[in-house]
RNA sequence: GGCGGCAUAGCCAAGUGGUAAGGCAGAGGUCUGCAAAAUCUCGAUCUCCAGUUCAAAUCUGGAUGCCGCCUCCA
């Protein structure tokens, strides 16, 4: 497959260092705090990735770490008047919940900073054998940045643009404003390990290095994360582990774009920050996942309501085909297989939008362009579905299973359509029914009048009926198996 | 100040050289007692200007606008 390698900036043929193999490793969560909708978007790209390469028969190895010594954490935890590690250990908690409703699947290994902490010192110490980091008086370990003639290849900068002059705070020991913390001498309160500098606590860089080169051969094939890591933190890493090994950290580099509102990013300060949590109050999971996927990963998305419903309707529409493809194929009695010639234009049309969909994924796992094609292969299916002599035949029959095992393998990919047709249905009505504060009793009682109406054959009276369930919201569709409403 | 990205129909969104996927909304037809769902048909020359090319939304240069990173951040 064609993939977009931030370092090369340019779409490049995936080949894994060790053929068939793929070491994949992808920075997670700091843990301090309910997840938003951008870790969600990140965890289902690189989950649609993961699924993706297996998909393509890749023997994956998939890594995704839990950041759980941190600033933040330790101001949270003084805050709550906790520990760092129950502040950790409630969010982390919480990400699983979120993500298991998201269908995110679980990494195959998802190592924690905390445990870690010696691998971290080695890297420190030889680091520091080698000149391109030193330890200060009070404990501080500092990477030199400009020991390592590469730093900046990343993120497209140049060392002696950066503005750094000002990030040195009062009291650092920096030899240069542009060197980073390995490792930081322990202040009071703070969770703190023994170490050769005295106790302190990894810097927040070099976890993913000490993971990364515990558990994986490097370079690794995949090293991903939010455009956001970028710069400082996967440079940094870059910095450290190549400095330290002498040999690349990563062949690819692949980052997601953000979730932004109202086309800004979103931030706490902002006051646009939403949780994932926010959202499923009105949402089913997979209405989110959906929304995430129909836009390319790479490109910014801007969230909002409106979007989210657009999602909501295309995902409903994709689930009403399957349930009818689902009821029809339960049929037993089939007419005798159609001549060639008729079926031939069908077959086709349906071969091509498999090749489609391949290639969608293919071209740097474009899964809007993918969900395009999905959305012609439920109109391919619809209309085999209204079509007599398909809906009869055998011919149809196999069409119809083809079209539904295609969403089976494609969902699976997506992580989408993978619920039983009517439950979802059942789930999203009675989100709408609670987000939109129906009274499913008078909706009822109406339903009841009209029915009675419409034996009497007063089409005046049950069409009245029906204008005044939509004004309730509410609208009714007449099917061969009586009355059923659904949301306006 | 440095680096980078984006600008496609009413809205959202694919598409990196050969005359614009898809979704939502809208109009009309089929179906229906009427509707709904489904289906069919209809809709953009791709921010602007100048180049390169037989040919550009797609390449180059410029303008305008928006966004991100340079500090913690998916």
């Amino acid at each position: 497959m064609q993939i977009y390698n931030s370092m090369t900036r340019r779409k490049e043929t995936f080949e894994p260092v060790t053929p068939g193999k793929v070491n994949m490793y992808v920075c997670g969560i700091t843990a301090y705090d309910l997840c938003h909708i951008g870790h969600a978007r990140s965890a289902v790209v690189f989950d649609v990735l993961a699924r993706y390469l297996r998909r393509g028969g890749f023997d994956l190895f998939f890594a995704r770490n839990f950041t759980d010594v941190d600033d933040k954490i330790i101001n949270k935890a003084n805050q709550e008047g906790i520990s760092s590690q129950e502040v950790a250990e409630k969010y982390i908690t919480a990400f699983y919940e979120d993500m298991d409703r998201l269908g995110v699947l679980r990494a195959d290994l998802e190592p924690r900073a905390t445990e870690h902490i010696g691998d971290m010192i080695a890297i420190c110490l030889k680091l520091i054998e080698s000149g391109k980091a030193y330890a200060t008086p009070s404990g501080d370990v500092y990477f030199r940045v400009r020991s390592f003639s590469e730093y900046g290849k990343l993120s497209g900068r140049n060392i002696d643009d950066m503005r750094a002059g000002a990030r040195v705070a009062p009291g650092e020991e920096k030899e240069d404003p542009l060197d980073f913390a390995l490792w930081k001498a322990a202040k009071p309160g703070e969770p703190s390990w023994e170490s050769p500098w005295g106790a302190g606590r990894p810097g927040w860089h070099i976890e993913c290095s000490a993971m990364s080169e515990k558990h994986m051969t490097l370079p690794l094939d995949i090293h991903g994360g939010g455009q956001d890591l970028i710069f400082p933190h996967h440079e940094n890493e870059i910095a450290q582990s190549e400095a330290a090994l002498g040999k690349a950290l990563s062949k690819y580099w692949v980052h997601n774009g953000f979730v932004q509102v109202d086309a800004e990013k979103m931030s706490k300060s902002l006051g646009n920050f939403k949780t994932i949590r926010d959202i499923l109050e009105n949402y089913l999971p997979e209405t989110l996942r959906f929304f995430l996927l129909t836009r390319h990963y790479r490109s910014p998305i801007d969230f909002s309501y409106a979007g989210m419903d657009d999602a909501e309707k295309n995902l409903k529409r994709f689930y009403e085909t399957l349930q009818q493809l689902e009821l029809e194929l339960q049929k037993e009695n089939w007419a005798a297989q159609l001549p060639e010639k008729n079926v031939q234009a069908f077959r086709a049309e349906l071969a091509e939008l498999e090749n489609s969909l391949k290639e969608s994924f293919e071209d740097d796992l474009n899964t809007a362009a993918a969900i395009g094609h999905l959305n012609s292969l439920a109109r391919f299916g619809n209309r085999l579905l209204e079509d007599k002599a398909m809906r009869k035949s055998l011919s149809g029959r196999d069409l119809m299973r083809a079209v539904k095992d295609c969403f089976a393998d494609w969902g699976a990919v997506l992580g989408l359509f993978s619920q039983v047709p009517s439950s979802f249905l059942h789930d999203l009505k009675e989100q709408g029914v609670k987000r939109k504060g129906i009274d499913t009793k008078a909706i009822d009682g109406l339903l009841q009048k009209r029915l009675e109406a419409k034996k009497q054959k007063d089409f005046a009276a049950s069409d009245a009926f029906r204008a005044q369930l939509n004004g309730l919201g509410v609208e009714v569709r007449d099917t061969p198996s009586g009355q059923v409403w659904d949301l306006l």
